[in-house]
DNA sequence: CCATATTAGTAACATTTGTTACCATTGTCA
DNA sequence: TGACAATGGTAACAAATGTTACTAATATGG
């Protein structure tokens, strides 16, 4: 009786203290998840165009739209608007996009890809789709299918927590 | 003819410019759906118990493992020996974690929760499980389980990607 | 055993990111 | 019209994060 009440004491201090797990955790699984996936992606851009995720976020919402204000791209990326600005300033310098004001609104600016922007652009797309199927070729496209919407709907049900608080 | 001409011209100015929609790119919607979770998440430990995230993955780790060095939380939580160093640093000046120097290597230091840390820990964990349990509600258990899988699969893939750059 | 290499952890610095406040411009409504 | 509020964008500061280099301790192997 007294071993068992030893035992006991022992198997808590070396057991888990709640019930988490954290390798079962979901959002712990997924913040892995994105990391892994978001490092592969910006190998194919960071070393050999010199571009940050936010950089080519930008870019990316330019070659879909290639006439947008700072604003729209910050709504089109889900970006703070100054993580745009800041991604506008860095490009312009490298003379990858253009920004002029708005004569319709002054306060607006309409930003687009230069030549130059669109050539990396155009570069860059194929690798990143490559690599996005590469990593999705494990599932077939049933399940792929299946996939996008279980995300979706986690997603919305993320959305609905944050309504609330 | 020269009217086709000019609204071709017109349509590859407005259409994308290569094929990738951001809205559909994998990577881009795991990421949109990472932030969300880690943010209705962190919701419930960094109002309350202000704690950051790296924190309460230190503290999760040793809820788990309550004996750990901070090379091993490092591990275990796939964290950078620095942030562990921070994070356990801020957690001794809050009293909610030990830290002593291993006597047997005194290089290492074995690091566990407080009393007062397991009961913040304790606190937590039932609310993150119910907000995860909640997140993946509007999954079937069928689907939960196809959901992890997809998600073991896809990771794995990613790692062969970091393994040959 | 001694010289050298490794290792765990942290401090100090550099870079990135988030926050606040501001400027210029436009909208509102008395 | 004119005072004031609201908006897009950025600058300036604060906080967080990444990087490098160091200290103390142990391993290695001559």
């Amino acid at each position: 009786m007294f071993m068992t009440l030893v035992t006991a004491t022992q198997k808590t201090a070396v057991e888990p203290l709640g019930a988490l797990q954290l390798s079962d955790f979901f959002p712990y699984r997924l913040a892995m998840l994105n990391s892994s996936v978001s490092e592969v992606i910006a190998q194919l851009y960071s070393g050999r165009f010199d571009l940050s995720p936010q950089e080519w976020r930008v870019m990316a919402a330019l070659g879909e739209n290639s006439q947008m204000s700072a604003k729209e791209i910050a709504q089109f990326t889900s970006m703070e608007k100054m993580q745009v600005s800041r991604a506008i300033s860095t490009l312009k310098k490298s003379d990858l996009l253009f920004q002029k004001t708005d004569s319709k609104d002054r306060r607006f600016s309409s930003v687009s890809l230069s030549e130059q922007g669109k050539q990396i652009y155009l570069k860059i797309v194929p690798l990143v789709a490559a690599r996005e199927r590469y990593l999705l070729s494990v599932l077939t496209d049933e399940e792929r299918q299946l996939f996008n919407q279980f995300v979706d709907r986690i997603a919305q049900q993320a959305e609905t927590l944050k309504q609330l608080g």
